[in-house]
DNA sequence: TCTTGTTGCCGAATGTAATTCTGCAATTAT
DNA sequence: ATAATTGCAGAATTACATTCGGCAACAAGA
């Protein structure tokens, strides 16, 4: 990736700056991925050359991170999804509770502010499995309690989106 | 998506089935999908065409379910993850709280068995956007109170990975 | 205000990869 | 034993990715 550090006294975009036309090309681009750049072009009003440059402008940026094919869990065989709360005896984010990355059913890893210390989202295939996976961490040095939260079933689920919103309805109205 | 309905009798694998060459496909692709099919055949020991081929039928059969670009958040000005653990008065998954959906901070909504009711995974830009969302949440009817965890950093976040863990390590030990 | 430099675009051209097709071997069913 | 089906590899074809050159617009400097 290279890298362009002699632009900081221009006005016009950075690498790190997003414009409208880049937020549009990441729109298609979560959705799906293997959109042409014809297909791509023609949506956000580019020719394709031009889409492709901004994408790979994109993409050496780290605005895209990388391409992923999203797989179904359930026929992947893995239906049960849970949210576990951990909680720990001083400074949780250690790295032997970090070390729980190797397992495929960890999926995220986050440590969060208030009466927790650590949260989980992980994937099993059985609640035999996730036993295991609690006794892991159990096994694991500072962890004292854990609380887990079984999905019952997903409305949604999908990865960062490119839009914000601008206008959040409930609080201009508490203006009036 | 053609439906085939006339192989019900064979023992061979339907299209519901993974064999380990599925799931050494999907192993590399959840990684990245922009491998070539010739790169991705060499990795798990195919020609490009049966590659490809197999991939069609992942993807026909909804084992891949989409190929999506996964963008940085921080790139994108939504800094702030947080969980909501949302309590509602009966049954909370209606029509008027899954409408949320409509906003792009709203990645995920599950209903969830335990103390609270939904668990929704949101980003947003700023503590006043996450406000914003949570004074929407509350402006739903049967939202009694909410609890949110914000994350102060984030060690693993990847989407659902096609391996299982076959032997948990601690269960063994316990039955020794 | 003029000149120079930079950036981003488009169309054309080239290179690479995706996709299809054919033939064959192995497996399954009859 | 025979027929049908499936999945593979290699070759060929098609489609797309990528590069290049030229141009216009914008920004910076004199």
């Amino acid at each position: 990736m290279d890298q362009n550090t002699d632009d900081v006294r221009r006005k016009r975009p950075s690498d790190r700056d997003l414009d409208a036309m880049d937020r549009k090309l990441l729109g298609v681009l979560v959705e799906d991925a293997t959109t042409s750049y014809a297909e791509l072009g023609e949506r956000v009003g580019l020719s394709p050359p031009a889409a492709h440059e901004r994408v790979k402008r994109l993409r050496r940026s780290g605005a895209i991170r990388r391409v992923a094919a999203l797989v179904d869990p359930d026929i992947l065989g893995k239906t049960l999804l849970a949210f576990v709360h951990v909680d720990t005896t001083g400074w949780g984010k250690t790295p032997a509770l970090l070390a729980v990355e190797e397992y495929p059913e960890v999926e995220e890893i986050h440590s969060v502010a208030g009466d927790t210390c650590m949260l989980l989202k992980v994937r099993t295939e059985s609640t035999h499995a996730l036993e295991g996976l609690l006794a892991r961490l159990y096994d694991t040095p500072g962890v004292k309690a854990t609380r887990s939260y079984v999905v019952l079933s997903t409305y949604l689920e999908r990865p960062v989106q490119p839009g914000t919103t601008s206008e959040w309805p409930t609080l201009v109205k508490g203006h009036e």
